[in-house]
DNA sequence: TGCATTTTTGCATACGTATGCAAAAACTGA
DNA sequence: TCAGTTTTTGCATACGTATGCAAAAATGCA
């Protein structure tokens, strides 16, 4: 019936300055911490913002004044618990300092969204990337336009992008380390991508300490981060006829498919026929369920150092990339023996 | 060294405007659908716009506007794989359409969340809330500014909140069913949260299903949907002198816990000694961990629906809440005895 | 009290885009 | 070719907030 029924438009700074008998500025300096107005004239303008419900408009000030506390995450699957984990993180730090995520998730890993260039049409005040990767040319509009990126848990080799990771190459030797010393006899790694220089790092430091201990020629086979693909790379190492006594993944989320299929594919004892050791810590690895020994990769340290380095760069408008290792541990549970 | 290094503004309208020889306007008009402008020109101004990296400012579009393109997402708890999944299956279809989520993560199930009114700070053109509900002061600020909000999976006594759900009841109908038809004998529910209607729906279904063959007296503990809760509500089912031989939980997240404990602490037979029953259908519920048998709760399903009522709300300007139920099944896996 | 200093205030304008309106240009048909 | 019609264009202004600058008010000090 009646065209626009009760959506009369938010009440803006006149609004508020209109009943609080000031101008629009006193009422935009009430709300700028720091800003010159006297104590008295701040509680009469939060008094009649109060009164009419007034939200200021985060849109006018993004244009006013460049940043919109705004962070734009990209993320390619909120299925794996690590990140789910490490977006959950991010989401609760971001708040206590007031800004808030953008979420951009990909259809698939490791591939470079185009739909990302998006983001900084809404003037984000920085991009935080996981499992994914930033492209050169992304990396170029976002140095042009002052927006620094974080890639967590992926390295980069584009200047300018910053990088945070856990223990790659330590988690390896680590696992490797403890494998040897409790007895295992027969390796084998479950890696993530090709291209996932995460993955590959694990890998290095797996081999590496391995060989130092004399043994070569581990098999290798690529889970693709997902839980079908670590299935397969399960089965293909498990039906050889030199079955590994040890594996170690590039990942829980894959790890966990590799147990499945260890004990009810081929009926293995988990521990005593096969020890399987993944990276990260998920709180799924606690469950009685999975009970999988790891090194851990803690998701909120990860967070805090994405955020500390966000907003380095932003106060001083740095252009210069850092780039921070998150201290882990070797987690150990029930899927290893002793 | 140098002041702003390299920090050139980035391009605006008018800038292309200038390369292009016309006027801001006209640039404005080559990237609005359907408006006035003849295709030549529009080829012209976009290929300036491509020489200079333009891209639209969306922050001083909004302003203009008086709408965002995003949609603000309230989810408590992005380790339930549950909502990590309904997140993933809104954020893509939602960037179809040229919409993004601003990620709005609560402390704590079930709470109204203050931080929540700041979302209409940013102009969002809709809330969508799961496991999260809307303050009666969230609901009315939100018709003020006419911004619609949708519940998925939380019913809601405010007028004017739009929900989605799963086949709560029938849900527990079809539990109860099922295990009644398999001889089971002595049944326990693991609820959510006492505020939760989703769960008391699901309790309804089952309850009064199995009174209607006469069982009473069916004993209930909540899990508060949290892994630890309903570690502790299977403890005290199961270690009851009358041990239930069949447990239907309001979630799958809390089913895989109620599992754990009785394979693990109890050391009983799933499902000769318990059968175990969730709802939601995770995938993590397929894993042969679980092998969960569950009535299905679609994400992807709810989340169309969801958009739906957005898109159908904001075009046609419309107040009244609209209700969608989606359909779901009972899937029957390891976890339940034939 | 009067002058110098500091604090507070309002004015004016900027941020980048959208859009109503009228002017200009491009078509149409004879 | 010309008048009438339609399409395209630019001008001017609006959206809501921030901020430099100068005016005004408040404060300090003698």
């Amino acid at each position: 019936m009646s065209k626009k029924l009760g959506s009369r438009r938010a009440p803006t700074e006149s609004d508020v300055a209109k009943l609080a008998g000031v101008s629009q500025s006193a009422v935009s300096r009430a709300y700028t911490k720091g800003a010159s107005i006297a104590q008295k004239t701040r509680e009469k303008i939060l008094q009649a913002a109060k009164e009419l419900g007034y939200q200021p408009n985060l849109m006018a000030r993004s244009l006013a004044t460049n940043q919109s506390n705004i962070i734009a995450l990209a993320i390619s699957n909120l299925e794996n618990p690590f990140y789910a984990n490490v977006a959950q993180q991010l989401s609760s730090q971001l708040r206590e300092i007031g800004k808030h995520i953008l979420l951009f998730t990909s259809p698939s890993d490791d591939e470079t969204d185009p739909m990302l260039e998006r983001a900084l049409s809404y003037q984000v005040d920085a991009l935080i990337m996981t499992a994914t990767m930033a492209s050169p040319e992304l990396a170029l509009q976002c140095k042009k336009a002052g927006v620094p990126i974080v890639q967590i848990n992926r390295g980069s080799k584009i200047a300018g992008v910053s990088t945070v990771w856990g223990e790659n190459h330590r988690a390896g030797e680590v696992a490797a380390e403890h494998l040897l010393k409790t007895k295992h006899k027969k390796f084998a790694f479950v890696a993530g991508s090709k291209t996932s220089s995460t993955s590959q790092m694990r890998q290095d430091g797996f081999i590496e300490h391995l060989a130092k201990s004399g043994i070569k020629n581990v098999p290798i086979e690529y889970g693709e981060y997902s839980f079908s693909g670590a299935a397969n790379a399960a089965r293909k190492l498990l039906s050889t006829k030199n079955r590994p006594d040890a594996i170690f993944c590039a990942s829980d989320y894959m790890a966990f498919s590799v147990l499945d299929v260890a004990k009810r594919e081929f009926n293995l004892n988990v521990p005593n026929e096969v020890s399987i050791i993944g990276v990260d810590d998920v709180p799924e690895a606690s469950h009685l369920a999975y009970d999988l020994t790891t090194f851990s990769q803690p998701a909120g340290a990860l967070a805090k150092a994405a955020i500390e380095i966000v907003e380095k760069m932003n106060s001083e408008s740095s252009r210069r990339a850092m780039h921070i290792e998150v201290e882990g541990q070797l987690i150990i549970r029930g899927s290893t023996k002793l």
